[in-house]
Order: C-alpha cells, then structure tokens, then sequence
DNA sequence: TTCAAAATGATAGTAATACTATTATATTTG
DNA sequence: CAAATATAATAGTATTACTATCATTTTGAA
C-alpha cells in the first residue's frame, strides 16, 4: 500500500509508555521485534528477557521504555488501531455517498491487511495477526476501568465512535449505530480467527472473507424500507 | 429459573479434567469456589495455591482433578456453554414456528443470566461474568489447534452449529449462517462487556439489551424480500 | 574538544507462579 | 480389618516479572 503522505506519525496515548519508543534506534527495534516476537511464541510466553535477547539489548533496558508487557501489549495495539483509523478517516475523507463511505469504512476495518510501507520497522502484516490473538487480552483485565480512566482506550473508542456516525448517516433511524460499529470490528478479528482455528462455525475461508459477511450484514441492518411495520 | 427435569448432569468432555470434580464433594467444593474466586481476583491472578486456601485444602489436591488453571478454565467454560446449550435445545424443542424457535434460541445466548437453582454449588450468574471476562483466555493460545483435536471446545462449537441450523430454517437462502451464529453468541458477551466497562460504544445499557439488539439485527439479516436485486 | 547528562548494559536480588515429587495421614470399601 | 484410595503436608524447581544499583557508552551543548 502506498500512501500519500510521507512522514506520517501514528500518535499513541503517551501515559502508555515511559519513554517514547519512536524516539530512538532501541525504541524502535523493541516494537519491531516485540512484535515478531510475540507472534512467534504468543504474548503468554514473551518476556522482556527474551526479546532482550533477541535484539542484542539488556532486560533492564526494555522496561525502560515500558513498564510492563502489559502497556507494550497496549501500545501496539492503540499503535493498530491509530493506523487503521488513520486509513479510515484518509479513504472515506471527500467521499459524497454516504453508503459509499461506509462501504469504504467497513473495508478498511474487517480487510486482511496488507504491508503499509511508510512505517518500516513495523510489521502491519504481522501486528494483524497479535490483534487477532491477543487484543482482548489487553482489556480483559481487573484493571480495565482505572485503565480506561487513563486513556489507554482512547484511539480504539475513538474508531468505534467515527464508524458509528457514519452507519448513523446512512440509516438516522437506526436505533443500535454503536452496538453495531463495535460488533463489526470485534466481530472481524472474531470471523478471522475462527477462520484459521475452527473453520467449521464460520463460514468465512477461500471464499467469503470477513469483508464481505460484514458488508452484507450492514447492508440489510440498515435497509429502509417503505414499510416499517412488521 | 426451574427446570422440568431434575437430576440432570450437564456433561463436559472427560479429557478436560484429571478426575471428574461432580465425582466427590472436594471436586464440587473446586468448582464452586474457582467460580467464585476467579470473579474475585479475575483468572490472571488466580492460582490453585489462593484456592486452596479458600476452600480449606491443599495445593496439591486441586491437581489431582485438573492439571493447570487453564484446564480448569476449559472445564468451566464447557460446563458454561452445555448448561446454555440444554437451555437451547429445551427451549426450541417442540415449537412448530421456525421464526418462534430463532427468537427464543437468541434469547437463550444473549440474556442476562438469572441463577438456576438446579445446579446447587454453581452459580450460573457469578459463572457468566466469568464468560464475558474470560472466555476468550480459552482459546486465544498457541495451543489451540491441538487442543481443538483434543475436542476441548466441541461444546461451543456444538451449540454455534445448533443456532446456525436454526438460522438456515428460517432462510435457507441466507449465505452465512455459521459466521452470523458466531458473531452473535460471541458478540453478545462482547456488548455485556461493553455495557460494563466502555459504554460509550455500545447503545446496550439501562434501557436496551444485547438480546434486543441482535433480535432486531438477526431479524433483518434474514428478512426475504420479494426484490432479491439490488 | 570537552565534559556532563542521558542512555544503555550488566549484575544481583526478590517474591510469586506454576508446577512436580515425595511422604504422611485420613477415609472408604470390599 | 486390611488394603486401596483420597487428601494433606512439605519441599523443591525453573521461570516470571519485576526493582535496584552500579558501570559503561553515547550524545550533544558550551
């Protein structure tokens, strides 16, 4: 994928991380290969001791930058969710139909993602696939409302909230724009695992992507029709 | 809630335990305060050691029923999605009307869950927190496809296969049964979890229900229309 | 160029976790 | 009543998820 703007910053809540990991050539390999690293052996098993390892660095070094694989867990996912809503807003930016845009929208948010080449050091590709396995357990914690107090959930919210304003321009009537909007986000990652774990309660594989179950679902949830008795 | 029958015993795949805890009353005195505590402190910080404690036992006695706290994990969650299943299949069992049946199985997985007084050291309210805040730690491993040979989730999967037969009565035409049963029974535990924790995306709270909301999606996913262009 | 501050690395230490193994003591049952 | 079975107690292990301290390297501003 190439895009129009270079130089481009995807902007992370910064109370996620102690010290800015864009910020230097460490930072930089730490996200990198955190990422590789957890898709390799799952966010259970990583430690900060291994990925030290891995990039020739010290564990005393890592939690420099984070304070634990928890908020490194929270970075990358907001870092995602950033990107994506980034793609959002740019492909549905100056676009008239309103069905349009939310074709466009619900594409951008349940698609297999391909390489994005303005953000060498990260591996869109492969952060896909840890959304996929491990984003819920960045929320499914204890500790998610001080969390969410403290923003940490902002931009994931923030993406929900922009999705649904425009099921909410489609279809004004519609009573359940939210509901909908983060079903269709959750409920992709969802349909992909499932996808790859357990084929047989979906129906999404070399035929039907995501994508489209979603597109069609939408499509009819906010179909208005003449007669709106039952 | 009070069933017709007594007696029953909800059964959950024999690989998952070491012995059977329904077999002696330490057994039951595991699930009923591994519910409880695990509500308490959430699953990450749940150990058999605090268990112990709690239940007035050893450490070492709880591994002889289960090997870790995700075997654990597996068995109540099994034992969760058996016991709705048995609601399912009770309550759609005998209804002529197909629409009838669908309402009634969507009610069945998507409701707040109201204690069943048949099962005596399980309460299914505490249990479904559990499911809303844990379930997805079940599956969301790297071992998930050997344990997925191993038969570990054959009950959910049986009871997304129900609801999807369920879904193709109704319209045989509709392309994605499977992937819309998926996404509602996952999606609802989903929009629970929202209501409690990040309401600001969900339109479910006070005045809607998880239930209301996919009714009224699944209603009109599978509304035929006379019209099939588009 | 210099020199101090900032960044990184190395080492050590801690309490807790997720177990296994062994032995002892109850309890059940044939 | 003996033998089998279940439970409890204790100890031990490697690993985890850190914190703390100190040494060394890198940097960037005067």
């Amino acid at each position: 994928m190439i895009n129009l703007l270079s130089n481009i910053k995807i902007s992370v809540p910064d109370k996620i991380f102690i010290k800015d990991p864009e910020s230097s050539d460490l930072g930089k390999r730490i996200t990198e290969h955190s990422i590789l690293l957890i898709d390799e052996i799952g966010f259970d098993s990583f430690t900060f001791k291994k990925l030290g390892t891995k990039i020739g660095s010290n564990e005393s070094s890592i939690y420099r930058y984070f304070e634990s694989k928890h908020k490194l867990l929270l970075y990358l996912t907001s870092w995602y969710w950033a990107w994506i809503e980034y793609q959002l807003v740019f492909a549905t930016h100056n676009v008239p139909d309103n069905k349009v845009q939310l074709h466009t929208a619900i594409e951008v948010v349940t698609r297999t993602i391909k390489e994005d080449l303005n953000f060498t050091h990260i591996n869109e590709v492969v952060l896909n696939r840890i959304i996929i396995n491990e984003y819920s357990k960045s929320y499914l914690t204890k500790e998610v409302d001080s969390e969410n107090k403290e923003g940490y959930f902002v931009v994931y919210k923030r993406l929900i909230k922009r999705l649904s304003e425009i099921i909410n321009k489609v279809n004004p009537d519609y009573e359940f724009p939210s509901s909908l909007a983060s079903t269709i986000v959750e409920g992709a990652l969802h349909q992909h695992f499932l996808k790859a774990h357990f084929s047989s309660i979906t129906d999404c594989g070399k035929d039907v992507t995501p994508t489209e179950f979603f597109l069609n679902l939408t499509q009819k949830v906010l179909k208005t029709t003449k007669d709106e008795s039952r």
